[in-house]
DNA sequence: TCAGTTAATTGACTTTTATCAATTTAAAAT
DNA sequence: ATTTTAAATTGATAAAAGTCAATTAACTGA
């Protein structure tokens, strides 16, 4: 590795994420030199439940998707991730076990930080430690919509929910294009794969969205509004 | 108020908390002079969902549910939380708000930090710092666990589980008894209030519980650990 | 291209859970 | 003690959601 000397740059990786914005050239050295990129193929694990968790990553191109592994090999996707984001999870600070899965969905690669290396920053930087206690409750209060999404909503609003939420938050494509597999759209709204084929199927005979295999184009988008309104 | 120079106690309060030990004399008085002490009655709300989230709390005394204030009024316990516990929110460092309800059970004090004060430690402190994404993660760690009990148990199992927490982690007393309202049952296991008195009145029926008004004692805690993983 | 595997679909059926309405009981206030 | 109010209970019913089994379609690797 003679790569010692960047600063502030590998690839475009690093430098666009904002929680990274507070570090000094020198903080910011210490990442680049404990930083480790690895490719991902679709379906590949990149942090395993159960596990000690050593790293965490910044994801720099690919979609990957977070999830609990439940109960009976059931699966509850958390979020979708895309770049460029830090992936880590509640088990550093506390027990450095991974608490969530984390697999790539898309093609996708990601640099690799070794948590000693992302305590020090904290220790190091307030501003750091700041800006990661924000990035952790934000996802808090996601997890608080969530919460209620998947316990005081009908299937009818959590599959418009979660169309509304892949289509603004996670395909941002300007075709409109939304990916996925049935079983993620049934992890991701709690419910069985059969469930939500015959809620897709519906919205789709009311012409609320398209569907083409995993493709799926919301073509009336106050409509799922409402229906995800409505619970 | 004369009581500036009082350090490290005031009453039984901050010294006990684990949160506060790394704090020096000097910044422990920080919290010292800007805190303020006051009690709840059972019912009162502390925190209110969707007000600006000024303060956060040191609960001393009593008992306070959190949750969140859902669709069509219906609410989700999150937890129950007694003394001595720091209470804020995730509306810390991002957008300053309350994005839940913390409601006094029982009677309760509780000393008020603003969370300027609150900031101001995290940077001042690095270990504080540290203890407080610990905590925070903490948490995420128990809504993930709630995340796969509410959505991938069956009635009879959640309620098991709830009883178990609440056995194990807020009444925590010599005799074993629980106490809680039917309508608080239901809103810790996402049921309908119905439903929740059902499953109270069939583990009763089978002995596994004790019954008397919201007075629940726990007499077989294996049998209910088989439901509570049976699902 | 073809076999082999995985994903998607469909219908019938069962189970789970909520809702509604009517009482009954318990708790608080005067 | 008595009125008032809130909480708990019960049964009947309907709605929601899962399961199972059988196909069909789509995708993958020789």
């Amino acid at each position: 590795m003679d790569e010692k000397k960047i600063t502030k740059h590998c690839g475009s990786c690093l430098t666009n994420l904002p929680m990274f914005n507070s570090l000094t050239d020198e903080q910011f050295e210490l990442i680049n030199q404990v930083r480790c990129r690895v490719k991902f193929r679709p379906g590949e694990v990149i942090f395993k439940q159960g596990t000690a968790l050593t790293h965490v990553i910044v994801l720099n191109e690919g979609l990957v998707k977070i999830y609990l592994e439940g109960i009976d090999n059931r699966n509850l996707i958390l979020r979708f991730a895309r770049p460029l984001t830090i992936i880590g999870g509640p088990g550093v600070f506390t027990d450095f076990k991974n608490h969530v899965t984390t697999m790539a969905v898309e093609e996708s690669s990601a640099c690799f930080i070794d948590v000693k290396t992302l305590t020090d920053l904290v220790m190091l930087n307030k501003d750091f430690a700041i800006n990661l206690l924000k990035w952790v409750n934000m996802h808090t209060l996601s997890n608080y919509e969530k919460f209620i999404e998947l316990t005081q909503k009908g299937m009818h609003g959590r599959i418009a929910g979660a169309l509304l939420y892949l289509h603004n938050e996670v395909f941002n494509e300007k075709n409109g294009e939304i990916i996925i597999k049935r079983q993620d759209l049934a992890d991701l709204t709690a419910m069985s794969k059969e469930s939500a084929i015959r809620i897709i199927k519906e919205l789709k005979d009311e012409n609320i969205i398209s569907v083409d295999g995993n493709i799926i184009l919301l073509n009336n988008i106050e409509s799922l509004t409402n229906i995800s309104l409505r619970g």
